[in-house]
DNA sequence: AACCAGGGAAGAT
DNA sequence: ATCTTCCATGGT
């Protein structure tokens, strides 16, 4: 077991981010005193990773704790956390913008990634859809049937188990015929080597969009959120997105949603940080 | 009861 | 290429 101490560049707010994983019941967290255990699954061994906060929005520093192999695990919960990037920047990018006021009240806020990209596309795939509660019970009954735990931290399951289930025990999951089919699916892809999630890592927005775009089941909309919660990807707008629709209407007043010529409109001058626009749109609505 | 949900595939123009 | 219809299921 070690431990490790580390400061960033502030701001950034800790606790809203812990607020957001507190809304999925697969995760394993205290508000209270500020720690969150997750799942990391490096070379298909698991490791639980404990991530505690210590320090304040303007100057953070957090504790991390773990067996698994250090420098591997350091980078992956960097990257997961996204510590090196820079809200300031951000910040301040937006201050000249019609947003402006989401970046006050959404000051500090990173993008929130999931554990592990692959987890974020069976989430994307079982979200397409579904209001948000039932998302996460579904995507709860999946995990915690076909996924393990270790010292009390939910995995997803491997791609090689999804590849082999079929599509009525899924169903009984109440997945759809088609989300099953998806899911099982995609996992096949990854398990015979046709989708590699670690070299997605290395290409372009727009290469990855055009490999993903073949797969059955994984449209503009799964794509999008993919890179943008899966790999923290900071120039997203998803232009389709009912979420981000409803939130442009409120925002502006205006009398029904925006129309997709309209949306191209507002996001004028947001560029290159779509993502964080985004981001704060949909949380202004929940 | 009807309509919606942080969509996508398949079929029809 | 772009538009429409259908798919399934819980929430409101």
């Amino acid at each position: 077991m070690w431990k490790e101490i580390i400061h960033i560049e502030g701001p950034y707010d800790f606790d809203r981010v812990l607020e957001r994983h507190a809304l999925d019941p697969l995760n394993q967290l205290d508000l209270g005193k500020r720690t969150i255990k997750i799942p990391l699954c490096i070379k298909k061994e698991s490791f639980v990773v404990e991530v505690a906060g210590l320090g304040t929005v303007e100057q953070p520093v957090f504790q991390i704790e773990s067996r698994g192999p250090k420098t591997f695990i350091l980078e992956r919960v960097k990257e997961t956390f996204q510590w090196n990037v820079s809200l300031q920047e951000v910040n301040r990018h937006f201050q000249q913008t019609n947003v402006k006021k989401l970046f006050t009240n959404h000051y500090g806020t990173p993008l929130v990634l999931d554990f592990d990209p692959l987890y974020c596309l069976f989430k994307c795939i079982i979200h397409q859809q579904l209001n948000l509660t039932f998302a996460h019970t579904l995507t709860e009954r999946f995990v915690k049937t076909y996924g393990f735990e270790k010292e009390g931290v939910w995995f997803y399951p491997c791609p090689e188990v999804v590849a082999k289930l079929t599509v009525e025990q899924l169903r009984e999951l109440q997945f759809s015929g088609k989300k099953a089919e998806y899911v099982i699916g995609i996992a096949k892809l990854v398990v015979d080597g046709s989708l590699n999630i670690e070299e997605l890592k290395q290409k372009t927005d727009e290469q990855i969009y055009h490999q993903l775009i073949k797969i059955r089941g994984v449209g503009a909309w799964t794509i999008q959120n993919f890179l943008l919660f899966g790999l923290g990807r900071p120039n997203l707008f998803p232009l389709a997105d009912v979420g981000i629709q409803n939130a442009i209407k409120k925002l502006f007043n205006l009398e029904k949603k925006p129309t997709l010529e309209e949306m191209e409109l507002y996001k004028q001058g947001w560029e290159p940080y779509l993502s964080y626009a985004s981001l704060y749109l949909w949380r202004s609505i929940e």
